[in-house]
DNA sequence: AATTCCGGAGAACAGTTGTTAACTGCATGG
DNA sequence: CCATGCAGTTAACAACTGTTCTCCGGAATT
């Protein structure tokens, strides 16, 4: 089997990082349809046509982009979801890997959160793609939960389909935590503050999705409060 | 009062229009980081240079654009959420106004989708601002509503931010599913179908959010089922 | 040991960009 | 009616873009 990939490919794939690197990197300022093929070349300090030995163009790029940032995550959130516990420990739990994953991989966090809607087609297609295929995992691990018992396949999408929004809303607003201690003198202080903020608002909200999700099947008239 | 304005400033008007305008287009296939001055100046039919005397930069111009696409639309919200009615009333109007307003305005939806995480600072803080006053009434309104009686306004806040951010999760589904009938040849037929979708889906997340709410305040150990 | 393969370099292309300066014509206010 | 103000024009600038073609050197294959 893996035969140490011989000495060409791997200067190859080495170039390769590099270019997603500092794509990534320069993609914290701007959004990919900006994004210069030399600018990214410049940056590594490679010449501008050594970059069509790995993509086709910036949006090549960015699919690949897509693929790293996304790809490596379907078991953490398999295993997330489907993890056993009190409903309180397993939100502060799914809320605690999400900030964590925003510490360890903001650049990745910011390029999908930017290119979800962006500019670039095949990229948007790439990021819908795998989001469509968490809301799957999602849903069949809600299946073989106790508390989704006897929901349709399709209540169980449309919940999954919220986490999944709910987990990209509450990214973004630890990137933004992130960011708010990096403004000039403001100081790892507010980063810590605002943090917790974020955490606080996260599981609140996750609390109350659960609270709804446990009384689903109460029946349509069994709410009791009729609203004003 | 309003002395007709003067023909000087009326055309001047009738051109900063006409690049807002041709920017909005534009802007349907790119982002906003990406959108050339010269380019805009050229679809409207003017020189570049005009462009400096309404707009310092094309960020300013997308600030603009935000004030245009989301500054208009507060009394709207206001009143939609403080409409009196069955829950299940409430819930079928806001969506349905929602896909009203993604009909009439796809290309602002799809500005604010794509710019919110965007590559231009000046924006993305624009529509922070907007978003931030959204859930500020959203929040006031529903301290007027009895299925809210008794919550801290910490709580209330949570809650609108969650139907702020669920808002902007549908429009995008709507305006997606208003692409999926302009994709050549598949008609308008696959649009209705989508749009349907998408209604289905949004009410039902909504649908679960409210029952959570309704019993947000059961107490914390009155959820009689533990998970797993 | 000879030959093929291929990642990267170099130079040149036509076209684009933002910004400056000095101008023109016309509605406006005195 | 004349002088001012100002939206829009013209021309030019240096810098940048994506893409093509030709070439080089060294690893890989035979």
């Amino acid at each position: 089997m893996s035969h140490t990939l011989g000495v060409r490919q791997a200067q190859k794939q080495k170039t390769r990082r590099a270019l997603l690197d500092a794509a990534l990197g320069l993609l914290e300022g701007q959004s990919l349809s900006s994004l210069g093929l030399r600018e990214v070349t410049r940056a590594v300090g490679v010449a501008p046509t050594a970059f069509y030995r790995h993509f086709r163009s910036t949006a090549d790029l960015g699919v690949a982009l897509v693929e790293e940032a996304l790809g490596s995550l379907h078991p953490t959130i398999r295993t997330t979801v489907s993890t056993t516990g009190d409903s309180e420990e397993r939100i502060a739990r799914a809320v605690e890997l999400i900030a964590d994953h925003v510490d360890a991989h903001p650049a990745h966090v910011r390029f999908i959160a930017r290119e979800r809607h962006g500019g670039v087609q095949p990229v948007r297609e790439a990021i819908r793609e795998q989001l469509a295929r968490f809301a799957g995992e999602v849903g069949e691990a809600l299946a073989e939960d106790p508390v989704s018992a006897g929901w349709s396949e399709d209540d169980r999408l449309m919940l999954a389909q919220l986490y999944v929004d709910q987990m990209l809303v509450t990214a973004s607003l630890f990137l933004e935590a992130l960011e708010a201690g990096t403004e000039a003198e403001a100081g790892p202080r507010k980063r810590e503050q605002e943090r917790e903020r974020v955490t606080r608002l996260a599981t609140r909200q996750l609390r109350l999705i659960g609270i709804g999700r446990r009384h689903w099947l109460d029946g349509p008239a069994g709410d009791g409060l009729a609203a004003s």
